[in-house]
DNA sequence: TACATGACTATCC
DNA sequence: GGGATAGCCATGT
């Protein structure tokens, strides 16, 4: 039985702060973890095991794109989902992305 | 313990 | 602007 990281639970703990229709980046991810790991975080996130529960298709790169996909249908499966919650994607960018880019929240 | 890999990012050409 | 290379941290073998 694989042990999940404490770094992979605070990926998918952070990816689920991630409101409907918003979408961020690994690299926001990583500085709310105060760290500079991208690539470990866009790890965990394949990794998820939460995959229902943690909402991996709202997480792109930080220059717009949709990034990569380790569901069913792949990329193409992660922009039907951000399109069914309101965010349109072109040719695997997010349309008007700063807009829907999303920071996360460190001092509450 | 050491090397290789990765759902990345930034820089150089 | 587009393609290739390097740097980065954590995980897996």
């Amino acid at each position: 039985m694989k042990k999940e990281t404490l770094f992979q639970q605070k990926v998918w703990k952070a990816m689920d702060l991630i409101p409907k229709g918003k979408v961020t980046t690994y690299k926001e991810i990583a500085k709310f973890l105060n760290t500079k790991a991208y690539q470990a975080v866009g790890s965990a996130v394949g990794k998820n095991p939460n995959a229902p529960k943690t909402p991996c298709h709202r997480v792109v790169n930080s220059d717009g794109r949709v990034g990569n996909y380790s569901g069913k249908g792949g990329v193409k499966r992660k922009i039907e989902l951000l399109k069914n919650e309101g965010v349109e994607v072109k040719e695997g960018k997010i349309a008007d992305f700063e807009n829907k880019m999303f920071y996360f929240n460190k001092s509450s």
